[in-house]
DNA sequence: ACCTGAACACCGTTCAAGT
DNA sequence: ACCTGAACACCGTTCAAGT
């Protein structure tokens, strides 16, 4: 604001904050594969090495990231039964992460934090606890959903990855087509429909909240 | 066997089958971050180069790799309760899993497939039918257990990287610890046991069981 | 204080040449 | 037919030097 507090040196040309905007530009539109630092640095019309004078490596810049995209997000309008606002919630996680598929490979790191998104896994205790689950049992059932969750998304990821990379038929799916009726039935029965009703993260949450709340 | 076959040419002193086992060794030892073209080479004393004549790509090699662990894998005695099956088969396919974390990896981009381990899926596709679920009901309930096993292993593994590598107290943990109780009570009422129970397959497949085979 | 240039120690893979 | 050597087009990151 005022030159008082100006420092000595050299003026920075980069900042800490233009860098992430490009680097959210590049994987938002490349993709994870696309973010390297010479990348980001390139578009900043720097030499790599700048970056690390604002960031100290590339999992800090990633860890950053998230943050940011964390922050964007709109929370959503929560209905008053906490079984319907367990799959409000949970959807609207599962949507946001596949909006940012990068997203997902950071996080399944650690848990599910970043003090922006804390509200959202503060929602879902408090859900789970509305209906009627001990601390204890909330905790162990937010883990579960979560790692559901995380499940869906790598899978998902994971295979629009390859089937788009190259153009194998899947190589699996292929297999489960072929399978024979005499020594597999079960998997003969249901091979045409195996690949389709893939997308069906409802249907687990679904099962998974009818276990974890043993409704009456 | 006898030489009216022998082919024209320099004769082979590399064979899949040698680089597929030193590949075996790489990996099981060092992880799937050891497992470089380079390395493998380097085992055979012989150039990068001459892998590519018996192996299309790196990414075959890895689907050679995976058949070959499947293969040796012995099956596991069952009983007769097909709820008890179900528990057994999937503990048993999370056990081998978590022993040969790189599979994780490669398996995540595809269904569970490869001939030698469809009789484990065929094995839990009746089970789920004994338990009376019709084969479209059934295909979905393995397709649902899949994505948690593949969550739970892509967490645990991810996890483990990342604590081993540095040192840094997961961050997140530390995050959860410093909970505020006026801002998120929730959160913060179980702080302390957050890091603890995380290696909780049971619990999520129990629930997802309950949830999947609606008992009477 | 901030940025650059050259370099290190890696990757997977192609291509032309040797045996 | 099989293998080698040199090279290409990449990575993240360190280190010493410039402004």
């Amino acid at each position: 604001m005022n030159d008082s507090v100006r420092r000595r040196g050299r003026p920075a040309r980069l900042s800490q904050d233009a860098i992430l905007l490009v680097a959210q530009e590049i994987v938002e539109s490349g993709g994870i594969d696309a973010l390297t630092m010479r990348a980001v640095a390139e578009r900043l019309s720097s030499s790599p090495m700048a970056i690390y004078r604002h960031v100290r490596d590339k999992d800090e810049l990633l860890l950053l990231l998230l943050d940011r995209v964390a922050a964007t997000l709109e929370r959503p309008e929560l209905p008053a039964d906490p079984r319907q606002r367990l799959i409000v919630l949970w959807r609207f996680l599962h949507d946001e992460l596949a909006a940012h598929p990068w997203v997902v490979g950071v996080l399944a790191g650690g848990d599910l934090a970043g003090r922006s998104i804390l509200w959202l896994v503060e929602e879902i205790l408090q859900a789970f606890l509305a209906c009627g689950l001990t601390a204890e049992q909330a905790g162990a059932a937010y883990r579960t959903v979560w790692q559901y969750t995380v499940g869906v998304l790598t899978i998902r990821i994971a295979m629009a990855r390859t089937t788009s990379d190259l153009d194998r038929p899947t190589f699996q799916t292929a297999m489960i087509a072929a399978a024979d009726p005499g020594q597999t039935p079960a998997i003969a029965a249901f091979a045409g429909e195996w690949p389709h009703a893939f997308d069906n993260y409802d249907f687990g949450l679904n099962a998974l909240l009818d276990g974890l709340i043993r409704r009456p």
